[in-house]
DNA sequence: GTGTCGATGTATCGGGCCGATACATCGTCG
DNA sequence: CGACGATGTATCGGCCCGATACATCGACAC
């Protein structure tokens, strides 16, 4: 997952690691905590040693002092070919685990990066999860109800209460996501029509108009 | 944090890890997916090594069928006093971990076994971080949104408002709290399924721990 | 009879991710 | 000029997960 995140990341940007952590965080603040760096760093050598991102260089900044840098400074990574190809293979294989609470998170969060087919498979695959997850939940609080505490059961309806609401927002980008419109858009014309402007690499950044 | 509920549901009675499972499912299924035995074995063999379950016989029914147990058969596990003294330990003691997702919900599936004044500060911990999990997505939402394509957006906004909903939740459940009622239970009577088995260790109240 | 299928049941292994910890540099403010 | 917080890289022990293997049992089919 984590792989997943910092290979989409370092599409937009060559970044050292602190610098991605905090980016990650931004991204990733809704759904996880912050990630640790006892993750991070192993993260990257493993992702270094695959092929996929490299050292770059630190840009020397115009007027040189070049032989200081043998300090250990930061050490910024770059995606690779390689490590573009591994992307949209991520993006396009949806394992069990792309619908989980934090598969699901990240792989939303790079939609931008994800063609529309795509968009719909998964965000059809969590609903469905969820929906088993809703099933269940209606299971222990209907028939087990006389066998748990109140505090518990407390616990059982507000995760109910949670997933119900995560179905109806999971109903709503679906239909958006088929009529052809960005996200949460009932907005006005601003921006909004062509669904199929999502390409990842081009140099053009797409930021799409929702202020 | 597995510890934990092992611990609490050992105190109900002994059981074998398959069951055990099946329970922490029931009990916890609204917080966490179903718990792996690459976990649980795993653990049970920890505790058990901490002193703190132990292997129960499982019951010979009577005079018969004694040499075939050669099999590997079920392992029945059940608390030992030292681990009752763990569990209690483990409530009062509120680390950082008490307060994120999981933990929070394990704790709160243990609530019937918790004196209440833990109980409010644990209520308050979780608060207090939710508060500032939420300050974090409006600070994205309102700051970096022109850095932000609008599927991260609608991420975040999707996660500030399970925020709000949870801040407001657990504001419900601190008031019913301090005015002594159980969760929100204008239900049956007293907070739990069958009073004899709840309630099991201490019927002195109020154990003070307070700093 | 026997085949096989799903539920029950115990167990290991590689690997991802975490918190705690350590250490070094830099700008700023008192 | 010294303390402090932000920036920055890195390791270690340990929890937990998914995949996998294997064994027993009742039930239902053939």
């Amino acid at each position: 997952m984590l792989e997943f995140a910092i290979l989409g990341l370092l599409q937009e940007a060559p970044m050292h690691g602190y610098e991605l952590r905090k980016e990650l965080t931004a991204k990733l603040g809704a759904i996880r905590a912050a990630i640790s760096y006892g993750t991070l760093y192993p993260t990257l050598r493993r992702l270094q040693a695959a092929g996929w991102i490299t050292e770059a260089n630190e840009t020397p900044t115009t007027s040189d002092v070049p032989a200081l840098t043998s300090r250990r400074g930061r050490v910024v990574y770059e995606i690779t070919a390689e490590g573009k190809e591994r992307f949209a293979q991520l993006i396009a294989q949806a394992g069990p685990e792309t619908y989980d609470d934090t598969g699901f998170g990240v792989h939303f969060a790079f939609f931008a990066r994800t063609d529309q087919a795509t968009r719909l498979r998964i965000l059809e695959g969590r609903r469905r999860k969820i929906e088993e997850r809703r099933e269940g939940l209606r299971d222990v609080l209907g028939r087990a109800a006389e066998r748990l505490d109140a505090y518990t059961m407390e616990l059982q309806r507000h995760g109910l209460e949670a997933c119900e609401r995560e179905v109806r927002w999971l109903e709503e980008l679906i239909a958006n996501e088929r009529s052809g419109r960005a996200p949460t858009a009932p907005t006005t014309g601003a921006a909004g029509g062509r669904p199929e402007d999502n390409s990842p690499p081009p140099p053009g950044e797409s930021r799409k108009e929702r202020p």
